[in-house]
RNA sequence: GCUGAGGUGGCAGAAUGGUUAAUGCGUCGGACUGCAGAUCCGAUUCCUGGGGGUUCGAUUCCCUCCCUCAGCUCCA
């Protein structure tokens, strides 16, 4: 297992990680509420913490990663009125279309994702073991947490209850002692969605499912706690409350992970402001592997932002010139098969392959950089294409020493993983018939024809490229 | 107002108490090419918000001011 350092948001520091119950590692991320579809920046979140599972798993960890979804709330309820729907059946649409986007995206490593309702018994007992404790108070149908029996209330988020500005955003309650007072449980309002609990009907607060959950699943205290750095107050700030207060176990978790936030032109991308692009849409246009590499492409912690027209172009821009030598080597070394005998590859070639791959472990655990893993990505291609022997020479050993950083990248970022070979498709044989001809104009000197028919494939969207005697073709053009 | 993060080259975005401040994008030039593209080489006049301080030396540490973003019970 190799030892790595990561920043906590509750100490303010990075230091290095030790898990509570080697070599298991409990990650815990606040996921989706399904009352719309998702955007780029909810991408973000769960790209960054598909990469950190995927990373600790590659380092010997066994990372049981779990995400939950909040299928009953407030915004599922209005959406579900104003468009005559059943909250739950909403919500269900949603975390399809929200597994979809995952599938597309590769985010592949959640082991499970809990739903809020699943969970309702466990809710209700902690609830219950709450007020048992005098850490919660039943009012008028509802129960509240009484914040002032947690007196470390506002330590992750550095907030002061006394400071904070009362009924800034939500009108005081009438059942409430202090206007601070979250709910755990939601006293029903007709036409809602509602179970029977010891304080009447009614349904989960916001923050309370989280904590039911992973008490069930982690126990007490767990390893790690990431989510959107818009959740760490009052979100995060009640789940300690709630866990701690109920189980008498403290710290709920050791790291606390908050995702640097998308801007779009500086201003935080979220459905209240409308200024919104769409998980799929951005996927349809650029491709997965493009959509990560903006993320990645910066440190997890920062906040990203996302301006319309040029980000996503100038990520498809740079990502080409890796996607492209990845892709290379990967075409070589499939049609090498696994045992050509061949040429060696030159030993400081061999070492710097070695190397980087050691640099891009190291990169990632340095808190996550994968910033720096893509700038060693950058470096090793210039050097690669800088001495490259002719691959289709190489034996099989050298190939496969050539393309590791590109497998690293595959299996950790989650991209470079290789697309599925084109050139066995009938379109494949098709523009080969094409490039012999265009290949036979060259050959006799007729480059106006040899050009005519470059224009015309690229009008097609077929992208060719001259490289000495061969010429190669991809997918391009106006359209993508 | 309170809490937190941050202000780096044309742009995006890293890092470090000390030789030329990573990487990418863009632009310009060169090599290669019939041309283009890709690739490689070089350049883009040493750019760290302002002002103090600590230090032999700070972009990095401290103080202060200015500005930006986020949170202050919808939010990933």
């Amino acid at each position: 297992m190799r030892r790595f350092e990561l920043y906590d948001t509750l100490s303010r520091s990075t230091r290095l990680f030790v898990p509570l119950v080697p070599p298991k590692i409990g990650l815990f991320v606040c996921g989706l509420t399904p009352y719309a579809d998702a955007h780029i920046g909810h991408g973000k979140v769960a790209v960054t913490f598909d990469v950190v599972a995927r990373a600790l798993r590659r380092w010997g960890y066994r990372v049981f990663s779990v995400q939950n979804v909040t299928n009953i709330d407030d915004r599922l309820i209005a959406r579900g009125g104003e468009t005559g729907t059943d909250p739950l059946v909403l919500a269900d649409r949603h975390i399809a279309a929200w597994h979809g986007a995952m599938d597309r995206l590769g985010v592949t490593s959640v082991n499970y994702y809990p739903h809020a309702t699943d969970y309702v018994p466990e809710i209700l007992a902690q609830i219950q073991t709450l007020i048992e404790k005098g850490f919660a108070y039943a009012a008028m149908g509802s129960v509240y947490y009484d914040i002032a029996k947690f007196p470390s209330y506002g330590a992750l988020s550095g907030q002061k209850a006394d400071a904070l500005r009362p009924g800034a955003r939500v009108p005081p309650e009438p059942g409430k002692r202090a206007p601070a007072d979250f709910v755990l449980w939601k006293a029903a309002t007709p036409g809602e969605p509602t179970w029977e609990s010891p304080w009447g009907p009614g349904r989960p607060g916001w923050h309370i499912e989280d904590t039911a959950i992973s008490v069930r699943l982690f126990g007490a205290r767990y390893d790690i706690h990431g989510g959107g750095l818009d959740l760490k107050f009052p979100h995060h700030e009640a789940e300690i409350a709630q866990a701690e207060a109920a189980t008498g176990a403290s710290p709920l978790v050791n790291f606390w992970m908050h995702v640097g936030l998308l801007t779009m032109k500086g201003e935080k991308m979220s459905k209240s402001v409308g200024n919104v692009v769409g998980l799929e849409e951005a996927i349809d246009e650029f491709g997965p592997e493009v959509v990560r590499f903006f993320y990645l492409n910066a440190h997890y912690r920062s906040p990203l932002d996302y301006v319309p027209g040029r980000s996503l172009e100038e990520s498809a821009e740079a990502f080409r010139t890796l996607s492209q030598s990845a892709g290379r080597i990967r075409a070589a070394a499939a049609s090498a098969g696994p045992e050509r005998v061949g040429d060696d590859l030159p030993a400081e070639l061999a070492n710097a392959a070695a190397s980087t791959v050691e640099a891009l472990d190291e990169a990632m655990a340095q808190d996550f950089h994968s910033r720096e893993a893509i700038a060693a990505l950058f470096q090793w291609t210039t050097r690669l294409n800088e001495n490259l022997p002719a691959l289709d020479s190489l034996s099989s050993e050298s190939l496969a020493a050539i393309l590791g950083p590109y497998e690293w990248a595959a299996e950790v970022l989650g991209i470079l993983v290789g697309a599925p070979a084109a050139d066995h498709s009938t379109l494949g044989a098709a523009v080969e018939v094409i490039l012999a001809a265009r290949a036979r104009a060259r050959a006799r000197s007729d480059f106006a024809e040899a050009d005519r028919i470059r224009s015309e494939l690229a009008e097609a969207g077929i992208v060719i490229e001259d490289d000495g005697a061969a010429t190669r073709w991809h997918l391009g053009g106006p359209d993508r």
